[in-house]
DNA sequence: ACCTGAACACCGTTCAAGT
DNA sequence: ACCTGAACACCGTTCAAGT
């Protein structure tokens, strides 16, 4: 990549990352343009979509995940599940608008995020497997159980952190007596 | 209201109803404006916001809801709240794009639709009173707790009926064993 | 090879003119 | 009193012209 290329692909990450931090995932790509001194065309040649903007913005955040759960699959196989439904709980909310992209992003195989997501979801199915072997969790609950819940708590209570911990724990516990 | 604006009003009703049922709330006003055979401001005249053409529109449902609460009273009172959650859900997620307006009105006092959140709530609260009474649920539980997991399933499930239920009793019931 | 920004497209909303 | 629809505003996206 040339030079100058490079230096404008950088720029718009930073201004990108500046803006969606302020206004979520939804910031205009125009005032994202402006921001890193560079006109709209150049921003829409390095990322072509909004989605592969998103992504380079928090690809960092969706690999630490994968450490995350490294880390957890250590400890008690409930603990740790659980552990990783609320680090993905974090990690959706961290950046407002990023649920609702991933639920978009989530039935398209097209979109550049449909990769992130499928991490996730394998990360989902190991430490559910091993909850399930040593009979921490019910034997039928499923990875895509386990996507709609986070995805749902997260959507509902995108900028209540206690409350997405507090739902969390009613859904493991559960409600009736 | 004069004749000719009284059938304007009821055929933007008619056309509405249509558009939000194929293409969810987030459809063309302008589409619909033009299917009454109207103009556009005669819509706006009507019904100044979305969400005033929106609650014209689901009025009628909304207020089934409470005779569905009704209905529900009767019977064991734990039975009674689930019912009520599954109506919900139901209600929400039959319009496509329901849920996220309702998102919106529940944390806006302006909006036509807060009114009819804050009835749900309400609605909501007697029957997790009663189910605490007898001893159902949690004494912990709260309407906030009930409002979130609601629109959180609805959110994540919007089109499937099947899982949303599914996820409702994985929430009653517990996960952990 | 890459950049710029005017031009186009799309849709929601308003308001001057008409009946 | 009510209706119409052109005009305006806003924003995302493309592409001809420039370096």
């Amino acid at each position: 990549m040339r030079a100058d290329a490079r230096r404008n692909y950088e720029r718009l990450l930073t201004e990108a990352a500046a803006a969606f931090g302020a206004n979520g995932t939804e910031a205009s790509l125009e005032d994202i343009a402006k921001a890193a001194g560079v006109g709209v065309g150049t921003l829409y040649r390095h990322f072509p979509t909004r989605q592969d903007l998103i992504l380079a913005v928090l690809r960092d955040r969706f690999e630490a995940m994968a450490a995350t759960a490294r880390d957890l699959t250590a400890g008690d196989p409930g603990r740790a599940l659980r552990g990783w439904l609320l680090a993905q709980l974090h990690h959706i909310t961290a950046t407002r608008g990023l649920t609702a992209e991933l639920a978009v992003a989530v039935n398209n195989p097209e979109s550049p995020l449909h990769g992130q997501c499928e991490s996730l979801f394998s990360i989902s199915a190991g430490l559910l497997a091993k909850a399930k072997e040593t009979g921490a969790v019910r034997p039928d609950l499923t990875q895509p159980d386990l996507a709609a819940i986070v995805h749902g708590i997260a959507w509902s209570c995108e900028s209540d952190p206690a409350r997405q911990e507090r739902l969390l724990d009613l859904f493991l516990e559960g409600v009736l007596l």
